[in-house]
RNA sequence: CGGGGGGUAGAGCAGUCUGGCAGCUCGCGAGGCCCAUAACCUCGAGGUCGCGGGUUCGAAUCCCGCCCCCCCAACCA
């Protein structure tokens, strides 16, 4: 059976999630819950980045002086932040731990018997703040880094290089064989360009301070940190810790990534993996990154929005509604306050919360319900474009074609007439097939909302007395008229309450 | 300097690959309905598809030139 192993970029552990992380998080989550709902073994991965030399800075900036209490408290924060979102994330990978220490040391060693690494001069003027190197011409004119505005040291070290140049042509044919390995397709050409142009042999190692993983023969250096953090894709899985666990996942299936590391993850990581004798990973899939009611989220602008904010007003599926929507998948876009509002009244309060509402309220008090066809190959026609839209990472597409279904049932529902339908004796099986065809789109629009919004598909669920309907399979579920029992209407609570007074 | 993306109705976007009546959501106007969360349905107004050429029976779409905006490169998903 085919396994579906999908991850999010691992977050520095010194930043605070804020609602770009939540966007990235947000959308693999949905895709996660895509391949389960399609009854693909799934693994979701997500976690944090400990290792930076950066992270000693920053504790003593935030006036702890154990570090590793510092970062065990800030990844906590990312652990807690996922959890009260509702991220199904089936493992959560923290760079600090022990298998993943030993998955390093292990395809270090590989990388090294393949002869790529080798030690090098690395000189330049570094500033700790960026944990990069400057040119003269990058400095202020005063020479300082011009982000931090601190004089960057001259540093002259003897460093470990990993030899990506070697495998130039073997990742141009790569990229060649498989055409989306980069995507989406507008992110391929920059890639290419980058590995024909600019790849040259990079500095995987610092002079130990303290902080890092070791390598591996050689205490007095530690790996830099981009080099080890990538391997959490493999450590997660088991690679050095548990060749079973590993054998089943590796090699991913999409590595959901900022459109800012996608050149780390379309060559300096299958390099590695070609180093190391691994099989690569089928896509890297770069979202796009969103503007704040125009403005770029900075931490100097200091505009982040924590999503658990917005989740106090809105409710988690309504956030996770708007920018799988909103935002075109891969695409740029801007977030607003005024746009989750719009989209939240819409398309939530008055779209799909007032269908369900109008259809309990129809329903209530009715006994006999006969399901019609009337409504049939409208969602035999949705759930073909679904799995479509899905497969061609088009999440958007996807919302689109079930608010398309969405305004068909309201149709029906005006066309049919039911509350006339109730008034009249005569008409009590015609009212019992438009009723039960509706209850039966209700629970069909329940199924498709799933990966999006499963809070709110549950609640339709139970607002039907079906609260065990999830533990169906997808194909037996989506079949047009599978209920397998009678409809039990319960009274409902709005699912999304108008906020505007 | 180099690389990438974009300019389509008042706002936000799709359509461009594969040329064929210019479409969606919100907002606006009129009518209908009255089950529902001031919700739902129908109809309508509103566009020189950034500009100028070219190819074609036909161009938002293909080709050439130009203008403007944004991003990456260089903190940040």
């Amino acid at each position: 059976m085919r396994k579906f192993y999908i991850t999010t970029p691992i977050y520095y552990v010194n930043d605070r999630p804020h609602i770009g992380h939540a966007y990235a998080t947000f959308s693999a989550d949905t895709i996660a819950r895509y391949h389960r709902l399609i009854g693909e073994p799934t693994m979701f991965l997500t976690g944090t980045d400990e290792n930076a030399e950066k992270n000693v800075e920053s504790a003593t900036a935030a006036g702890e002086t154990d570090v590793q209490h510092y970062i065990d408290r800030m990844s906590a924060l990312w652990q807690v932040t996922w959890d009260e979102l509702g991220i199904s994330n089936d493992d959560f990978i923290r760079t600090t731990e022990e298998r993943h220490l030993r998955g390093v040391e292990k395809f270090w060693q590989a990388v090294e018997q393949s002869g790529d690494i080798y030690k090098g001069q690395y000189e330049g003027l570094y500033c700790i703040g960026c944990e990069a190197f400057y040119r003269e011409s990058d400095l202020t004119p005063e020479g300082l880094c011009p982000l931090h505005k601190r004089k960057p040291e001259l540093v002259k070290e003897e460093n470990y290089f990993f030899r990506v140049s070697k495998y130039k042509d073997a990742l141009l044919r790569y990229h060649n064989e498989h055409p989306t390995f980069a995507a989406p397709a507008s992110r391929r050409q920059e890639v290419l360009r980058y590995i024909t142009d600019h790849l040259e042999d990079v500095s995987i190692s610092r002079t130990a301070k303290g902080w890092g993983i070791p390598v591996p023969g050689d205490a007095s250096q530690v790996i830099y940190v981009w080099f080890d953090a990538l391997i959490n894709y493999l450590t997660a899985v088991g690679y050095g810790t548990d060749d079973e666990t590993f054998a089943k996942w590796w090699p991913a299936d999409m590595h959901l990534v900022g459109k800012d590391i996608i050149k780390f993850h379309c060559a300096l990581w299958p390099a590695m993996l070609l180093s190391a004798g691994l099989p690569l990973p089928a896509q890297v899939f770069a979202h796009g990154f969103f503007t704040i009611s125009e403005e770029k989220i900075s931490k100097s602008l200091g505009n982040a929005i924590d999503p658990r904010d917005l989740v106090e007003t809105y409710g988690v599926d309504a956030l996770r509604y708007f920018l799988l929507r909103e935002i075109p998948f891969g695409g740029d876009g801007d977030f607003s306050i005024e746009r989750l509002a719009g989209r939240y009244d819409s398309d939530l309060a008055s779209g799909l919360g007032n269908y369900v509402s109008r259809i309990l309220a129809l329903t209530k008090g009715v006994e006999m319900l006969t399901v019609g066809n009337d409504l049939k190959v409208v969602f035999d026609e949705t759930w073909k474009s679904y799995h479509r839209h899905f497969a061609a990472n088009e999440p958007g597409r996807v919302l689109e074609v079930i608010w398309q279904v969405l305004k068909e049932g309201d149709r029906y529902i005006d066309e049919c007439a039911p509350w006339a339908l109730k008034k009249d004796a005569e008409k009590t099986d015609e009212l019992a097939v438009v009723l039960g065809t509706l209850i039966e789109s209700l629970r069909q629009l329940a199924w498709l909302l799933t990966p999006f919004m499963p809070e709110t598909a549950m609640k339709i669920f139970t607002s039907l007395g079906w609260q065990d309907e999830l533990k169906r399979s997808l194909t037996e579920a989506s079949v047009w008229g599978a209920q397998t029992h009678g409809p039990v209407v319960a009274t409902t609570d709005p699912l999304f309450p108008r906020l505007t007074a």
